[in-house]
DNA sequence: CGAGGGCAGTTCAAATTTGAACCACTTCGA
DNA sequence: TCGAAGTGGTTCAAATTTGAACTGCCCTCG
């Protein structure tokens, strides 16, 4: 390999930027869920996407897929949500091994409740912190990452 | 609390943005370093702070400060880096309990061996990928979020 | 003096995460 | 029709992470 191209000041100062933004919200949010919601980022995050999803409901697959993380992660964070009786599981009809998870009534109020803190603090720590602009480069931006990483990630 | 004020579209685009792009970054460099280094993310990042700082050594607080993690997984990580030689743990002459952590030669020669492929992965996934404008932006807002947080989470 | 309050790390148990192995059941291809 | 390769989840042990409790030692007030 030839010479490596090492980052110049912009670069590092960009990629050191985004990497402590990200481990310092993630805390920030962490401890606000856990705090005042009694959830962790992750369980807040399947409910989101079940509450999102057309019906509440979502394959376990499609989990995984969508937060990001490993299918055993989602088996076990959906057995500790169904503990709290905040999602249900549900054999799929249809594929022989399928299994939706689905938000219950229960769970759809406690995203509920939960919600209205949480989006107060990602203002807090990311979006009321930024002008139009540089929320607009950032969504450009960042889209264009996530997408070629996801684009890539599947097969 | 009043009606909370939701994200509009250009809010949730940047947000979610940020998320995925933070998970997708984490997950393809965590699996280049394990992969073509043997370390893991939070090791080889002990090794960068090491080497970057003033006789490649820092006190256990300060590595725990820089890496926006708690002080166990400070002791426990620096623990795995010491089995491995790669860094060396030296009693604080001045402060009582103080504990210096120090680059080993060997762990800055594993470190010099991994850093080409990994700067050219940070490349590939987020550096390349954006322009200089987009890149000044990130690194301006992103920069600004850190900056509050990590001075608000201090105290 | 002497008790309280901090500081810097470590230790510990509990929760979480990960990847690899596994299971039951299809769907092909020869 | 048999077996090989998938699918879609679960299970399991091992590694990691976390927060709370603990250890010694310093300092400062009363």
């Amino acid at each position: 390999m030839s010479e490596p191209r090492w980052l110049d000041d912009l670069e590092m100062a960009a990629w050191q930027s985004f990497v402590e933004a990200g481990h310092r919200v993630d805390r920030a949010l962490e401890r606000q869920l856990k705090d005042e919601a009694g959830l962790s980022h992750p369980q807040y995050e399947i409910l989101v996407h079940l509450s999102a999803a057309p019906g509440g409901e979502l394959r376990m697959a499609e989990l995984a897929e969508e937060l990001i993380t490993s299918k055993s992660g989602i088996t076990y964070q959906v057995a500790q949500l169904e503990k709290l009786g905040l999602v249900r599981r549900r054999a799929c009809p249809e594929q022989p091994r399928g299994v939706y998870a689905v938000l219950t009534e229960q769970g759809e109020q406690r995203l509920r409740g939960a919600a209205p803190a949480h989006v107060e603090r990602v203002r807090e720590v990311l979006i009321d912190v930024l002008d139009r602009e540089q929320l607009a480069v950032l969504a450009e931006a960042l889209g264009t990452v996530g997408r070629r990483l996801r684009a890539h990630d599947r097969p």
